[in-house]
DNA sequence: GAGTGGTCTAGACCACACG
DNA sequence: GTGTGGTCTAGACCACTCG
């Protein structure tokens, strides 16, 4: 039954108990108190434990309501946010780097609910992989930011990663057809299917930053589950 | 420099050091020992706080090594896995589906790594939104699971999230661009630009699904930063 | 070896939501 | 009102890892 038992081993009998239907989906669950006395820890322990399994989407938890196995489980996918020269470097290839331009620019009008309008500062550069086009970084970036920073060796996004902070941002994927500007710039066919990542973000004191990556086609963006 | 201090406040705190770079990147940062004296709290409400930013990507714990402000702050973007049916209604739109296909057949051989090779279940199937095609599931399934059910009414997806636990996945995004059947029956011109899902799931005992979802047009597919 | 985070405990009080 | 999870505390021991 028990004896070595740390939050872990608890949260594995918990998980274990729901995957065999133990506890079904829809049932409600022993209580902390309850939990802790089965399994001869103290209910600090027992909390952790399903605290950690309700973040993953395995538990539903409510004051008073008690824990229940949800339904339809709400699993999240992650993927990490990173720096596209170590995403390169990360598979095996060597990085490259080529600016393509810099400077102040008034703002799409699309971009206006997200950045404001005035001008902004609108950089468009390429990121390479064995020498290969891997992916197209387009950005409208607030001019306060950065400023006296050139973008030639470093890139804005790697930059950014380093310098400023952000507390809000949302990210979304979509697919493009390359343009003529776009298939010159990646080296593709016209038409060509391309992931595009649109990424805002947003500091306490205004806009940070928009920038739309696209990426060479037959690339893939993985997430753990 | 005490108070009402909850585990929330000295994250709180924490991050607007990190964020007004009294903490900079790189930097170590106090002990927890330190930071309870600091903050007049109990070392384990600093630890709940600390660890959560680690969580986060705010903040880099080691045994020994202690905590420090990370050079290039790894932020994770997350987005639920959920039912296609019910992301149809949150956009407002009213869900359909229709069966394309159910059958037993050979798995494609690009898949034995994943599925292996023996004959699975092959099910394609159609999602609507409005009455317009809002995008194509294309799966392999192992056949011993879901036995004796058929997706005629209830599509696989729903199903499986419902009824089968997974210990195990991968994800990934790419664009595809519209052949001929998927052009016919996404009602989209061909050679349009599509976003496209991958997914696998094991279990302990084996593999359960691989699943392609291939949108329409235009579809984007949103995360949380 | 020693410093630091990781975890456990036993008890206590609080906040919320359900009846 | 009352039951349940959420959190705090003070102390303790352990595990990892750096020097």
């Amino acid at each position: 039954m028990s004896g070595a038992t740390g939050w872990q081993d608890v949260r594995d009998e918990a998980l274990r108990r729901i995957r065999a239907r133990i506890w079904a989906p829809g049932d409600r669950i022993p209580d902390e108190a309850a939990l802790a006395a089965e399994l001869g820890c103290a209910r600090a322990t027992v909390n952790r434990a399903l605290r950690d399994l309700a973040e993953a989407g395995h538990l539903e938890r409510r004051r008073k309501g008690g824990t229940r196995v949800p339904l339809t489980p709400v699993r999240k996918a992650t993927f990490a946010i990173a720096i596209i020269r170590q995403d390169i470097a990360a598979r095996g290839q060597r990085p490259g780097y080529r600016l393509l331009g810099d400077g102040l620019a008034p703002v799409p009008e699309p971009l206006w609910p997200l950045l404001g309008p005035g001008p902004m500062r609108h950089i468009t550069a390429l990121h390479l992989a064995d020498e290969a086009p891997f992916c197209l970084e387009d950005r409208w970036l607030n001019p306060a930011l950065a400023e006296g920073v050139a973008f030639d060796r470093i890139s804005a996004n790697e930059w950014l990663v380093g310098n400023v902070s952000f507390t809000e941002g949302t990210l979304a994927f979509h697919a493009l057809a390359a343009d003529a500007g776009l298939a010159q710039r990646l080296a593709c066919p016209p038409g060509s299917a391309l992931l595009t990542l649109d990424r805002v973000t947003r500091a306490e004191t205004g806009p940070i930053t928009w920038v739309r990556l696209v990426y060479a086609p037959g690339h893939r963006v993985e997430a753990g589950l």
